[in-house]
DNA sequence: GTCTATAAGCCGATAGAC
DNA sequence: GTCTATCGGCTTATAGAC
């Protein structure tokens, strides 16, 4: 299942990350996702210490590079002459549609974020406040400078709106039929493309 | 913690709800629920079966009053002298809000809600969809009637991005900290009068 | 680093008394 | 309808051989 030349680390967060996914935390034991990464069982605690910190990893391997992607992004389009919201928008959704991409090997993890969104449970909520948190507040910080009249309860509002959106949006991506006529990659980008008019839309309303 | 002149099968059901949303299905245990409930573990199965049931009936008891009110508004929507996409929507969003109410004690229900959307579990999925699918389209198909010149590509894709929304700010709701100025029901009012207007915006893209 | 074996405990479900 | 007791199986985590 998985590829057997990656490391036993490797192995065992891209296992974890797919029965996350499928079952949820609570859901999907160490013994599964051992028996999926073709490892042996006591491997999780050797090379990770615990589950809980083993679900931190899963996390941490996309989003530092994800976040990197978008504060890259975002900094690049706030150089331009006059930065649309469109911009801006672009800079924080298309990283993540990036990592969907087969090759990168990211699809399974949108869904593990929605995962993650879902959960009220507090150590890993402080976990992704604590080491991701920044993001949020920059790109929110930048569609405030573009949209001064809008005041600032409606502009959270709406940026709120917007996370759950993308979330629930990106989590079921691969699952929804696209046409047949249609490779992935243009129904990736259709995707990408409705959803920043939708948001861009949203946030300007009256 | 439960009403303790409520039945034994409320009180599981209040108890399986609370702690759905808190934990999940497969975090939250029979015996925590049971425990919670006031209730000897042997309850669960005499009253539901197993915990599979259980978990669908914690959907029944709200989402069956919660279809109907929703029917119900968009029927009056409807048969208005010319109903606006607004009209549609809060048909859809004011009943569920108004779940949200403490009286009601259905504010735990909403994250389940949200548990349910990021569960990919195929058993749930086919319950609530053979059960509650056709509300869904119900309102799809009263959005296409408000807008046929919008593609039904576009439109579902629009469909969906407002679900996610949805479905993710009722969630949050209850923690969302509102001014201190403000009482909850007008918290509550603020928020469905944000989310409708952000929905039609978005629904009204270029 | 990887293995086996096992500790210590929680899980859903049920049998059978009351 | 509610209880106790328990079955069989699963869980995370670890000790200790290799």
């Amino acid at each position: 299942m998985t590829h057997p030349h990656f490391s036993t680390k490797e192995r065992i967060l891209s296992a974890a990350e797919e029965l996350f996914a499928r079952h949820g935390f609570a859901g999907a034991s160490l013994r599964a996702v051992t028996a999926a990464a073709n490892v042996n069982l006591a491997a999780v605690n050797y090379h990770f210490g615990s589950k809980d910190n083993l679900i931190n990893e899963v996390f941490r391997r996309r989003l530092d590079q994800l976040t990197e992607t978008r504060m890259q992004a975002l900094k690049s389009a706030k150089q331009l002459k006059n930065p649309s919201l469109d911009d801006v928008l672009r800079a924080f959704v298309d990283p993540a549609f990036e990592l969907t991409r087969d090759h990168s090997g990211g699809a399974a993890f949108m869904r593990v974020l929605a995962r993650a969104y879902a959960e009220h449970d507090q150590r890993l909520r402080k976990f992704l406040s604590d080491n991701y948190g920044h993001v949020l507040k920059a790109f929110a910080q930048a569609i405030a400078v573009l949209m001064p009249e809008l005041d600032k309860e409606a502009l959270y509002w709406r940026l709120d709106f917007i996370a759950g959106a993308l979330t629930y949006a990106m989590s079921e991506f691969g699952m929804v039929k696209r046409p047949p006529n249609r490779t992935e990659d243009e129904h990736r980008r259709q995707a990408s493309l409705e959803f920043v008019r939708f948001a861009v839309a949203g946030l300007r309303a009256a």
